[in-house]
DNA sequence: GATGAATGAGCTTTCATTCAT
DNA sequence: TATGAATGAAAGCTCATTCAT
């Protein structure tokens, strides 16, 4: 844990004010490219250090330079998925649209941002089996994550004062809904492929869940 | 692939008949049940052989005599919990029950089953992490959970007929929406606590959540 | 600290009853006693296990097996020195002779045996470099010295009944004069004798010094 | 040995001319204060070139131009430490006492001076360990420390001739007395205490200690 | 003079697996 | 059957040193 005991930088954790050594970020930006296919594609225990210098210019020297350690590698890499998600999310506004429009655009947009960042998807399910004893020690991303719960929470207030959502949601258990399906369609996809001999991936197989999904959750969240 | 070089069984791929040891079957129950708390615990990679056979009378010698290496005991470990929820699920008579009903009892059933063996849901993340690779060299899982698609099949079909359930329902599609909503419960409670500062495990907030996803169920069947 | 997760046995660290593997208690004293001579030569952090697995038939690994860590192989080498020093001390019995007699037979003994156990000296040294940090750990040496301390004092008892001796000798303050004088003949011969261009270990410089220090030690002991 | 393909001075290893850059040289004399703390610490092998340039402004580059290597810093660090030593005993005015105060005096003064700078100690240790091989590159330290024998000598004389002190008296033996008993309190204190569970370094013990070693001495070079 | 980035060689340690008894 | 001992390959990590600016 005190392995600071070095020169080196080892920062990324946080948010920096913008480096002076443009080369040195773009080095790091690409070790952390890397090493989230590869922590995604092996976890965390399974991903090689080696691997990760063997795939790019930088060896491996300069892994633990820039980032200290493996675990150190790790939780860099998470930070900068789990960022760039809040970035992307805080694009969607919601508040432009009707509280049902609303909410469909944001299940469909999870969905397919999902769908199409399998890599996070795995990052996560690796984090997940370590009980997220890295993720707990990164404050940071508590506030980063409330964001989506303050969006919902007060679409479903426009929905319950126009009448077209049920008055008693709430936020988190939504959020929590569409996360877990949307979130299972990548994560479980291979197991459930296997076992029955199924394609989840197919581009008909994905629209109909994608509109299953949206469906069940729009249902959901309607007066009777 | 090709390590059968040892002079013993190393069997336990499939359903032996009733071994003429009862010793040795037990060892290797025993063994299973280590392997399985470890395996769930630290995943594939994490898991150590030594940590297993320590945590046993039996030394690791009678690991590789049974299972033949790492990869074989984890491929039991996978088998013999995939068989028995089998065992279990069977026991569910659907057909007793009013189609919602039915449907209540296997959401709830299957949400308080996951809840009850998080080993067995960390081990099917374990096995996506690995792109299900083990599971799809077992041939006996497939007809073995083709069983539930069919329940729900009927049951739609009862459903469709009474009018109770929407005509529409695909049983499979049923299926996932279920599994993902009682699986992310469990699979992903480590991150969601630790980026909502939340506690998904009180008695509280499970049968909060319990209930919600029997009523997200219920509704997503039945005709407006 | 808490490696102990091996299946190895990695004793050593105290008094063991009669091991049952006489091979491998064998196959461990040879790795002490080339490590004594390796840590002694180079210190704990100049020593490299690899040196020591390459000066005999045991590989680097067996070292990890028998011993967990390098620190651990480096503890049990202190232990088994100051052990043997203490089997040997005991065999003097100085109560046969005079109180004086017995004194000049201690230091000429101790001058002697730290000339020959120059490993001994230098693993002193090591471990004094290091604050006694390993040592502070091994509960084990306290008594053991206290042996020698309980020698000096029965002598200086002894010697002050019969009047041969100050009646107001503090044992661990003549055993700490003893040791400083014999230690240093070992322990700075090499900066004394390249900065006085002189030789120290010669037999002639040795015989002398030793005469020296003994008629150092007994001077201080006599009354006026 | 040949290291020198910089363009820069390196010297640092005799006594230059006043340099003209006193910049450089307060610069270099700060690497050589935090060298000295760090060498005598940890060891040569111990020491990171990276921990002792992180203790100060200057950048590991500095380190490297003016004193080349590790090893030229460690050699650097020993002449600085011997050359303090010669300027300050020089400052001792034997002459003006008589033989016996004289003496008392100066083993005061041994054993107040390596009590007070244990860093000096510590690096006669490491040095030691060393087999003393970089101090015997170093021949500017020979006549330096031949001057305590000369002082000895002449006090020795001295004492012999107003019949104060034995005529047999040799100065070499005399001083490696001195210096073992005044070492020895320093360099094995951390053993020591942990093994007989002793504090060496209290006010108290450090008093009787020193009172103790000066009698030894005195003891030792009278006439009886 | 001064600094951050880079590096290669080598270090300690780990782990699945097998052997001897 | 059962166990302690053994092993090779490779993993994570460190460090003195140098380069580019």
């Amino acid at each position: 844990m005190s392995w600071q005991e070095t020169t080196a930088p080892v920062g990324a954790d946080g948010d920096e004010p913008a480096s002076a050594q443009p080369h040195a970020d773009l080095i790091k930006a690409d070790i952390l490219e890397v090493a989230t296919a590869v922590f995604a594609e092996k976890g965390l225990n399974g991903a090689r250090i080696d691997e990760i210098a063997e795939l790019m210019r930088t060896s491996k020297r300069m892994i633990y330079y820039h980032f200290g350690s493996k675990d150190g590698l790790y939780r860099a890499v998470l930070a900068h998925c789990y960022g760039r998600i809040r970035t992307i999310e805080s694009t969607l506004d919601l508040g432009a649209r009707s509280p049902l429009d609303a909410l469909a655009h944001l299940v469909r947009f999870t969905f397919d941002y999902q769908l199409a960042n399998a890599d996070f998807i795995r990052l996560v399910m690796v984090e997940n089996i370590h009980r997220a004893e890295h993720i707990a020690q990164m404050p940071e991303l508590h506030d980063l994550n409330l964001r989506v719960i303050e969006s919902l929470r007060s679409l479903c207030a426009r929905g319950a004062a126009d009448g077209t959502m049920r008055p008693d949601m709430d936020p988190m258990d939504l959020h929590m809904s569409i996360s877990a399906l949307c979130f299972f369609n990548v994560s479980n996809q291979h197991t459930f492929s296997a076992i029955f001999d199924l394609d989840m991936v197919s581009a008909a197989a994905t629209a109909a869940r994608r509109a299953s999904i949206t469906d069940l959750i729009l249902r959901s969240v309607q007066p009777r």
